[in-house]
DNA sequence: GTAGGATCGTTCGAAATTGAACCAGCCGAA
DNA sequence: TTCGGCTGGTTCAATTTCGAACGATCCTAC
């Protein structure tokens, strides 16, 4: 039995090289952007994404677990990413009022002013690697399938833990 | 200044909404996928890429650095994740006689069970997630898209150290 | 009220990834 | 031939991530 026999056993070929293709473009943006940010405005990407979704906010303010839920990581990096911001003096904690066990991430000044200085240049990297290959109807169509596979993915978080009780 | 002012400044939402979205969905697809194979078969995602990746050459044999380029990672991180690979007897090391600096890595009879094992799980799983969501033409489509980011991404990655010259 | 269970965030140890430094072997040009 | 640069792989310290365990708080049902 050759390499192919075996291969093809499991293997779709065309269908399977469109998953291939995509988790390497994947990694790829993932490292170019990394790059870019670390290189040009010293934070790492998971950093500029919590800057980003701290902006975005009310308040410029946001708790930890939506943090974590938003950009995708576990609680405990989050506590790690927000403890080295807040070394940098780009973000900084408030106890929560509401909620005794809550924590209240919020962006400074500084967080500002380098969210500012990195988003532009970042942005330009997206729309040159990413955005401007796609016109308005693939954007669209694009956008379809991203909400197809989020709810896919919704729907097999949800299900496999209640699978195992 | 609200926060609708400083983000609308730099931030083009509809189009961005896009690469947020295609972020977090990539995110957690890759999530899904490492937990069900450390679940379910003992192995990590960046291990099972490069099982297949052996699988599908010829020999079932590649060179450490096809390798680093082929799972898009560091080569030391190839050689770390070689190691582990090795010591769970999956993949094995050869000396290269055609140049002397070169390690062949090569699957070995136990790697391919394993492989033979997790593949169905893993492809059924992307499938489930991922493929089925598109038709043939989203398909060709896709993969049109991935062609050009793909190229993209060639050709930031070799003018960039070039403009440093 | 008050117990039981869920949620919030941190801490800890283990694993993985990275980039720089390094050694060896290859190769092309003088 | 031999010298310089390039490539292939490993080592090392530093950074990041994860999951499990934990204490504290909230909340709902009794």
């Amino acid at each position: 039995m050759g390499a192919g026999d075996f291969e093809s056993r499991w293997l779709a070929p065309d269908v399977n090289a469109v998953w291939a293709r995509f988790l390497n473009v994947t990694h790829r943006l993932e490292h170019q952007i990394d790059r870019r940010l670390q290189d040009h405005h010293g934070i790492t990407h998971t950093q500029y994404e919590i800057l980003v979704r701290l902006a975005d906010s009310d308040d410029r303010a946001m708790r930890m677990s939506d943090l974590a839920d938003s950009i995708v990581t576990a609680k405990s990096a989050v506590t790690y990413q927000v403890n080295r911001l807040s070394e940098m003096g780009l973000a900084e904690r408030y106890k929560c009022d509401r909620d005794n066990r809550g924590i209240w991430v919020k962006l400074t000044a500084a967080g500002i002013e380098r969210l500012e200085q990195a988003a532009p240049c970042i942005l330009s990297l997206v729309r040159e690697l990413f955005l401007d290959a796609i016109n308005c109807d693939q954007a669209a169509e694009l956008d379809k399938l991203l909400e197809i596979w989020s709810s896919n993915l919704d729907r097999s978080a949800t299900e496999r833990p209640a699978e195992t009780a």
